[in-house]
DNA sequence: TTAACACTGTGATTTTTTTCACAGCAGAGC
DNA sequence: GCTCTGCTGTGAAAAAAATCACAGTGTTAA
């Protein structure tokens, strides 16, 4: 029984910073940390470090806060990484390729199960140890794969047609990287990336050069 | 002169989405749109447009609702798309290729000036037009070409030099793929982008079956 | 000309998020 | 054992963001 009241997005990001900063440290030699530094080391405040773990009941001792080995643990715990997570990642180009090295080195709690394009020269390839099937057998690869997540890098008309075929899938959450607006049943969370807008943000604040990060 | 107060980022981005939302529209065929209706395309409340076109002093007409092609106008100026932005891309991996083929397509208005790479085999390549320098040389070339935002997407180790080199180079917007808290002048805007978190979120709103996107 | 309508602009309100600030506690030093 | 220190946990306050709700307005139709 994960949670009483609902968490917003912002308080997930921010546990999940929180735990994989926390994989840097070598638990033998750094045993516990301060809200302070681990605000430091995750650019927030330590009174929003010590709210989000009250939020999740988590509690440090006044003298030596918080058990390193013990918060990754909750934390992760926390996030759902008892669970299996296996995602489908859609649309082989270069940002596929990227999410496919990525998940090569780190990562271990999210299995990437299988990838899907259009392409015929990419089908049956293996990266990294993950197949490439053919986007027409979406929905049954990730019903047999028992995917319950979906990465969607395919190009913007496609979108749609993919998100509706993982669905179909049994997949119950979506990253995804077309700027499109996807329709899904609402038991599916979606989460949009969208780059252009994550850079003209970029390119608004450099333009002020008065400053504030935030 | 931009603005009176300053804005959060949250609407930058909002702006950012009605716009490029817009750019799907033939303006000869569809005059103008509705906040309800903008609203729904990207995934917010009418009351949510009409509030942000408010904060940036843009007036639509209570029976025509906006106008399609001076929105676009009034939006891109104030996300300041008047002003040049150049962009340096520091790392040619399959994420650095993929924001290259990116910016090949879409987006005219951000400019990639350079990309740089630590691997000899890419150095002097020209990739969709641009051309591929040596990390050596990042903060010269980067001076030279006038770069003032800079994309990171080098390993984690790497990513505080590069930031600190493309500083001084005189860019003062960031998009940072290292899961590494940047340390940068004050004047210098940082925006990270942590694609596990942002999978570790999914994965954890994926896993409710209670659902609602936020 | 008037009435009905559906929209915008916006003050007021509500909700959410962050920060403040301090009581209470645990260990270190004497 | 007592005191001093610096931390956590957390109510309370502040700030920020989103929503409500409605007056005012341009448009269309009769």
């Amino acid at each position: 029984m994960p949670e009483r009241t609902s968490i917003s997005k912002r308080v997930i990001e921010r546990l999940s910073e929180y735990r994989s900063t926390l994989d840097e440290f070598d638990t033998t030699e750094t045993r516990s940390i301060y809200s302070h530094d681990l605000a430091k080391l995750c650019g927030v405040t330590a009174a929003q470090v010590r709210r989000d773990l009250m939020t999740i009941g988590f509690s440090g001792s006044s003298a030596k806060g918080y058990d390193v080995s013990e918060l990754q643990q909750t934390v992760g715990d926390f996030l759902g990484f008892g669970e299996e997570r296996r995602m489908a990642l859609v649309g082989i180009g270069h940002l596929g390729r990227a999410l496919l090295d990525f998940f090569a080195d780190r990562n271990p709690k999210l299995i990437l199960c299988a990838a899907f394009d259009i392409n015929e020269m990419r089908i049956n390839r293996v990266i990294h140890g993950v197949r490439c099937y053919a986007v027409s057998q979406l929905t049954e690869v990730a019903k047999e794969k028992r995917a319950n997540m979906g990465i969607i890098t395919v190009p913007d008309a496609a979108a749609q047609d993919v998100a509706t075929a993982l669905v179909e899938g049994g997949v119950s959450g979506l990253l995804n990287f077309a700027p499109v607006q996807l329709r899904v049943p609402n038991h599916v969370f979606v989460e949009n990336l969208n780059i252009s807008t994550v850079l003209e943000k970029v390119a608004y604040f450099a333009g002020q050069s008065g400053d504030k990060e935030r």
